[in-house]
DNA sequence: TCCCATACGCACCAAAAGGTAAGCATGACC
DNA sequence: GGTCATGCTTACCTTTTGGTGCGTATGGGA
């Protein structure tokens, strides 16, 4: 756990990019924003990742604190992970990144395969 | 030119993530937001960062549309780096992601080495 | 026994990213 | 001629990142 445990930079918006930069890191964190997924789960949601980065970025983001990692006493394996309430708070940035990354694309005439924005499911 | 222009990926916050994630890109943003700078500039600004990673990632955020660079016919020569209107448009982000990024800190109890979060100089 | 589902770990590798240490070009000035 | 400031470019290198293709462990069920 120390090897992952990378110091983070002192400038908070750097901070801030480094914790949700890496490969799959917000696909991920935004499949946790609506509840606690297991492995298995993610992947199925997420089946372009492999699982080896799959575990290698949650891990990374437990170590940062956005991930809360449970395992369970049973077999097959069970373990879940959730959004911390730190993870959680990300909610509203994340939305910010994406209107932007919405409008990036409008900029450059690059609308054509442009995804939504829904980051969480409304609850009702 | 076309060998920097890295396509981007198509969710758009996986987008957003992508233009400003590189190493020095957030700072050298900073900078441009309150005016035009030169490379000479951006160097005695940052001194850590080295001549050509600066370069290279001016001529990225570019390529992106965040930053315009206009050529002056002159000697010595003067080249100014600008952000474009879309490049300012990310200023709340930056400030969004600033303000997490700090209390990423203050919830890992890491405040000692962080730092502000003014991200334009108040206009007076 | 085998197969199943689950959650990993490891060895290896290619590509990407960032950095060091040069070099080149320009015109102006001495 | 040399020096200056500026803005690059290049070769080389190290580190990091993400991926491929295995393997291991668990208990339950056939």
């Amino acid at each position: 756990m120390t090897k992952l445990l990378k110091r983070l930079p002192v400038l908070p918006i750097e901070r801030a990019i480094r914790t949700i930069s890496g490969r799959w890191k917000a696909v991920i964190l935004y499949h946790l924003l609506d509840g606690p997924k297991r492995l298995s789960e993610l992947n199925r949601l997420v089946p372009s990742v492999t699982q080896k980065v799959l575990v290698q970025q949650l891990r990374e983001m437990e170590a940062h604190g956005l991930v809360s990692r449970e395992v369970f006493r049973q077999v097959p394996p069970r373990v879940d992970y959730s959004a911390t309430p730190l993870g959680l708070s990300l909610e509203p940035v994340m939305l910010a990144l994406c209107d932007w990354g919405q409008r990036h694309a409008e900029a450059l005439d690059e609308v054509d395969a442009i995804a939504d924005c829904i980051v969480r499911p409304v609850n009702t």
